[in-house]
RNA sequence: GGUCCCAUCGUCUAGCGGUCUAGGAUAUCGGCCUCUCACGCCGAAGACACGGGUUCGAGUCCCGUUGGGACUACCA
């Protein structure tokens, strides 16, 4: 018998950026619907009109996309399927499992003071729940829900949650201005879209057993629920943007890989294990609710930085070199030479952890002048070095052999020849070709500068040593 | 306040009654490698929140305490 086709969804509302922890469930739901041969639903839940706009959603699809989580159905929007909400409504009110009610707000939100400062629960009396009424300008309508019993449900990672039904109230199902509260319109969409699998932030745990005894009200079966930890700072509080870059697409910007934030996001809270590093494939393969952890954890980016920098590593520089360009730009490097820059990525990967990290730190490549950083100007371009870089100059200025090997060669003879060591000449040269005093190895450097570079930027070296002699000597 | 959830190194975690003098990763520190910085390799330090049970035996099961988090809206 063949099992039934699990609907994952990923229901952001675009009230602002894509976080670094819906990122997390989105991923949840993917690799489930993957790994299940399913489908995923993307659904933008935009009900309260005043907190969304467009331009978070563009962001929330576009870092979507980035991250490489793409979605099967959608993007539906809760804003265009107000005449489904209304239908599920119109039933529950036929069936009498809803009813209409008139108290207004403020009085509702005085009873709430009330009752809470005399430290009873803040929930609805139930005043209009047997009255009978009709529709009337500034209704809503409420859920009558069971006020005994308790409404239990099996969570793949919690296991058994039980509340007692006296806790929760009859909720608002749509609101005075006839617009669908976001309980009816997620159990609405969850059933019309086949969605048959709930994978969300805990933060949802209590809204669970509301949105049970709708799905109950309308006789419909349940998902099967499935609530992961939430995502914490550095102070173990619920991570927000007073902890720092918590949107997706800042974390591009930074120089991210989507692979090691996606690997970084997933060993959050669940593991394989002692396995730390996986392709998306393996993702797929191995995931599992059932070892998805229950302990909420703290972001690190410590851990994403090491990742990323392992990603950076295992990638191929031509690819690389591609997504490089924004970051050199964004320091003024234009129309570089891509060969160029695929060797200079080459010799930046074991030391970089970003991409802006790589643009830094290969960015002298691709100045015509360099200036020179101050501590390494003063101590090792001085005149006591003058004599080997003129003789060295002059040597690789006739090198026919502009390779590793040809180049180690060279320096070997001529540290034999007068009987220098290689760290005396090392640092000033880094200096002279670099403008800094640590760089990728010396000879990898002048390959990729190649000859006629070298030899430029040692004689402008030497002429700058000379002018501050001059500069000195007056 | 009430309800629900949670609790292993600084951090992410392995552990599903005996194999735990608690493993891995990251961060930190030390060493090796070395033309610098990295990478890599080797090593050090670092945790079962506390108290009761259950059991021959508990990090692992139960209860309590403490501490954290979430929810408690005509927000999602």
């Amino acid at each position: 018998m063949p099992a039934e086709t699990v609907v994952t969804r990923f229901p952001p509302s675009p009230t602002g950026y894509l976080h670094i922890g819906g990122a997390r469930t989105a991923l949840f739901n993917w690799l489930y619907a993957r790994q299940k041969r399913g489908r995923f639903v993307l659904r933008i839940e935009d009900t309260d009109v005043r907190r969304s706009t467009e331009e978070a959603t563009r962001a929330i699809l576009e870092s979507m996309e980035w991250l490489g989580l793409d979605w099967d159905e959608g993007p539906f929007f809760q804003s265009r399927r107000y005449d489904i909400y209304k239908s599920f409504i119109k039933r529950l009110l036929d069936t009498g499992a809803a009813y209409h009610c008139h108290c207004s707000q403020e009085v509702l939100d005085r009873k709430r003071e009330e009752n809470r400062s005399l430290g009873l629960k803040p929930k609805y009396d139930g005043t209009c729940r047997d009255l009978g009424l009709g529709p009337a300008p500034g209704s809503v309508v409420r859920l009558k829900s069971p006020s005994t019993g308790r409404t239990t449900f099996q969570d793949a990672v919690k296991g058994l949650i039980s509340v007692d039904n006296s806790e929760l109230d009859d909720l608002v199902l749509r609101r005075s201005d006839q617009s669908p509260t976001y309980h009816l319109a997620v159990v609405v969409d969850d059933i019309t879209l086949g969605v048959n699998t709930v994978i969300r932030g805990d933060d949802h745990v209590n809204n669970t057993p509301r949105q049970i005894l709708i799905y109950q009200a309308l006789g419909e079966p349940l998902p099967k629920y499935a609530h992961v930890p939430m995502i914490l700072g550095p102070d173990r509080t619920r991570l927000s943007k007073r902890h720092g870059a918590t949107s997706v697409l800042a974390y591009r910007d930074m120089g991210y890989l989507p692979q090691a934030l996606l690997n970084a996001l997933a060993r959050l809270g669940w593991s394989y294990g002692d396995q730390e590093k996986f392709t998306k494939d393996e993702l797929i393969e191995k995931f599992s609710l059932e070892s998805v952890g229950r302990a909420a954890g703290v972001f690190n980016t410590e851990k994403l930085l090491d990742l990323n920098a392992w990603y950076i590593r295992e990638s191929d520089s031509r690819e690389l070199a591609g997504l490089l360009a924004p970051f050199l730009e964004e320091l003024g490097l234009n129309n570089l030479d891509p060969d160029r820059v695929t060797r200079a990525v080459d010799t930046m990967k074991p030391r970089s952890r970003t991409l802006r990290e790589m643009a830094e730190g290969a960015s002298f490549y691709f100045q015509d002048t360099l200036s020179y950083e101050e501590k390494g100007d003063r101590k090792f371009l001085r005149q006591n070095v003058l004599e080997h870089m003129e003789a060295l100059r002059n040597r690789l200025s006739g090198c026919n052999d502009f390779s590793e090997k040809g180049l180690e060669g060279l320096f070997s003879n001529y540290l034999e020849e007068t009987g220098i060591k290689l760290g005396k000449i090392a640092q000033p040269l880094r200096v002279a070709l670099t403008g800094k005093t640590a760089s990728p190895g010396l000879f990898e450097v002048m390959v990729v500068l190649g000859k006629a570079d070298v030899v430029r930027r040692i004689d402008a070296a030497i002429q700058h040593i000379r002018a501050k002699e001059d500069e000195q000597a007056r």
